[in-house]
DNA sequence: ATAAGTATCCTAGTATACAAGTATCGGGCG
DNA sequence: CGCCCGATACTTGTATACTAGGATACTTAT
């Protein structure tokens, strides 16, 4: 079967990189070389470019942008920390699958820290707080027009961590922060449907409650926002049913 | 001032593994020594038998223990996404100290967390339930008459985790054991003055509103039960004011 | 004596080499 | 034609070597 042509093809494969692996990084040599892989990975995962399932292969990886497996492998350790990655020594390392189970419980852990959060944030609450969060729903407006979704979603943190940053308890978002990568490729699949228009409106109803200091019907328009994405979950699963697990 | 002795002695402690490193540990070569490591360093900092600023030099420790530095690098790495070690490059790793402002957050978030929880256990409590749950307690009496601190601490965290698994919320113990880490280095402290003995009557007190069907009261009683440790806080910072910044 | 400079040792970050287990594909045999 | 077996090319786990930067302590010069 190996004819000349078909090994001088593979011979080809070894040096050029492989273009199916959507993975872009310009390497910053002032940095750590792991924490960059580490970063640009996570989002690839989370923006679903590295659907779950792919494989994750070291040697591939690290040949791709240039460096020893050393600091590839540390990013893995990382990712798998976060759950997004799963490893089987001597098998492979594959992105995780999206586990139903996981995902209603990380929805329901982030939903009883961020109530929590908002239920203090509303006692808290200053016009100051109110102008910082508006501005920062006004800039993910202008992202979606932009259609740029990458800042959009980094835009849709800071406007839930505002919240932290208000009640005195910014260190809590690093926990609703390693929640939210566990979920987050959910919200990315339901993002597709027009609902990111919605997601701006419902910002700001929370906003509107804060500001007129009812901080009932803020928390209640909180639950419902962060509700939308599970509800959508079912249609979800038929559309990209091999993404998920249980 | 080198005497020949001395260049002796010197050499001599090449050899000879650093007796002061209070790291216990026997590799078990079924399983990963990256995993082993990770965990004997965990339990070594958690119980502060590492203390807060302790160094913990690669070399020095996969010297110890024997192993390569791939890895113990590969251990600290978790630790250091456990928030437990902090690294600074070409200057060393150390045993983070206790924030106290983190202390405050992560308290913060693990009483939304596990009450959020117990709400739910309350709503599908069982008789099955308040059986398992009272075992636990029991065998954490009798780990305290023992006077076994480290198998009293790992049932006190199968007792909290018992209210996830009522709920059908196994996945949220992740997230609250994560939190847990966090804090549990105050709790060790705090250990000390004879509390033991209370938590046990307040397991139980939790326990008996549970099976009374009293979920507000469970509820105001966990509540209690986990500020105890915050309470004590500022009496700790004066006796080991070394260990917390902030 | 003091201050500046230099050599040495330590640190973590990265690269490379080796080991051990697994899947896959091709060939030979029943 | 189908099944089994072996070589091969992967995978991750671990060990070792090398690099570059920082701290310290000693030496030298002023």
């Amino acid at each position: 079967m190996a004819m000349p042509v078909a090994i001088g093809a593979e011979l080809e494969s070894e040096i050029e990189d492989d273009p199916a692996l959507p993975l872009r990084i310009k390497l910053d040599p002032r940095r750590q070389v792991s924490a960059q892989v580490y970063e640009a990975l996570k989002k690839a995962i989370v923006s679903l470019q590295l659907p779950p399932g792919s494989s994750i292969s070291e040697n591939r990886i690290c040949r791709h942008i240039g460096v020893s497996r050393t600091p590839v492998r540390e990013a893995i350790i990382r990712l798998v920390e976060d759950e997004l990655i799963e490893v089987f020594p001597q098998k492979g390392s594959f992105v995780a699958p999206i586990k139903l189970s996981a995902v209603r419980e990380n929805h329901f852990s982030r939903k009883a820290l961020e109530l929590a959060v908002l239920r203090r944030a509303a006692e808290l609450w200053r016009a100051a707080h109110g102008v910082k969060a508006r501005y920062i729903v006004e800039r993910q407006a202008a992202a979606l027009g932009a259609e740029d979704t990458d800042d959009f979603h980094a835009l849709d943190e800071a406007f839930h961590r505002s919240f932290c940053v208000a009640a005195g308890l910014e260190g809590v978002w690093s926990t609703i922060h390693i929640i939210k990568a566990r979920v987050d490729r959910v919200h990315r699949l339901a993002a597709v449907q027009g609902r990111l228009p919605i997601v701006i409106t419902e910002h700001i109803a929370i906003l509107d409650a804060l500001d007129a200091g009812d901080a009932a019907k803020a928390l209640e328009r909180l639950e419902y926002h962060l509700d939308q994405a599970p509800t959508m979950l079912e249609m979800l699963i038929g559309k990209h049913e091999k993404y998920f697990v249980d």
